[in-house]
DNA sequence: CGTTCAGTTGACTAAGGTCAATTCCCGTGG
DNA sequence: CCACGGGAATTGACCTTAGTCAACTGAACG
């Protein structure tokens, strides 16, 4: 139940074994179905939150259309982080895909933590540089790259995104329609024949 | 002289006296020419920089293209905080657009005001999420909006970016063509007709 | 089965890119 | 002080790409 969130921890900090039956005791485990919402987006996240198994969708609503901003699988750490930190609403929406077990931490835990621990000050401000930069990344991709190029990316850097998610909100994430997906699709077959 | 950057300091969080003291014995001056580089893409990023006076923009270069990601004025903050935090060059350009007074403190002196006070630990820890805040949202606005909208949204929001910087790196920051750009302005202005 | 919704396909539209020509602006040197 | 040169900005004509809209297919589920 917990091997997986102690080894994640340990990839970005040492935790004593003091830490581990600290952080052990405030974990929460939190079962949900298919589609079930985690976050609104008018809601303060209060947690953060360790996938042990499952598939968890990022999105915003923009004149009523979803766009995907990131998908979550097994072993992933995540948290509506911008609304986390600063404790107000953080605009975003948090859906899992498929039946979901999550770990949770609160958010008067994870300071509790911090208090204890200056190992787990470190995972903090790890996990928050290892964000920001992914979206630095994101973001520089976006600017530069075409659907084409981010969806053979995608395929390649992130196997599992194109196999276990519905097309329409791959397209969504890309910042393209479905429509021109299914077209991206059919182009690069067609291209290794 | 350190005016400016005693008050961002104490923006996000409380600096004593002493801490103020300590934080100034390490801040050096820096004075550069206009488009002068500050750093280049297979650098190490070995500094965190306050801009007293000036301009300063980070690109990359994509394609033979320079692709701009951001401008930074008299009192910002700025680094390449990747290539900072994580010690490996950052694939990201810093130049000067106009002459520039820098107040900058190195790895060493940052690290060493860490463990001086927790004032600094709790400021790096806002920086740090005050970028990826602002990441997310450009990620966001760049996934979702038209180019026009990010232009009308740059004029209200950052005139000084208007004002002051050349349009073909405009054109380059919202991510389409300074001929796009030019028949954009002609489109707005038209439209106050 | 039949309903529903995702996915695909086709025809057309619109938005942005490309390329080339021209104009504008500004700094420099005569 | 003026003329010139060069880069930036604008404009026009055309092209490419993604979006739109509608029809159709297909698989999933009750």
């Amino acid at each position: 139940m917990y091997d997986k969130i102690l080894a994640y921890y340990s990839n970005l900090t040492t935790l004593s074994h003091n830490d581990e039956k600290a952080l052990i005791s405030k974990l929460k485990v939190i079962n949900l179905k298919k589609r079930e919402s985690i976050l609104k987006e008018d809601q303060i996240c209060d947690y953060v939150y360790f996938i042990n198994s499952g598939i968890v969708r990022f999105y915003q609503v923009v004149n009523g259309e979803e766009k995907t901003l990131e998908f979550f699988f097994a072993d992933d750490y995540f948290s509506s982080y911008e609304s986390f930190l600063t404790r107000k609403p953080g605009n975003l929406n948090i859906d899992t895909l498929t039946d979901t077990e999550l770990l949770v931490l609160s958010y008067e835990d994870v300071q509790e933590l911090y208090k204890l621990s200056a190992s787990f000050t470190t995972f903090g401000r790890k996990i928050s540089e290892m964000y920001f930069s992914k979206y630095i990344k994101k973001y520089t991709s976006l600017l530069v790259k075409s659907p084409k190029r981010r969806y053979l990316e995608l395929h390649k850097n992130r196997p599992k995104v194109i196999q276990y998610i519905p097309s329409y909100m791959i397209a969504s994430y890309l910042g393209i329609k479905p429509e021109t997906l299914s077209r991206l699709k059919k182009e690069v077959l067609c291209s290794y024949n």
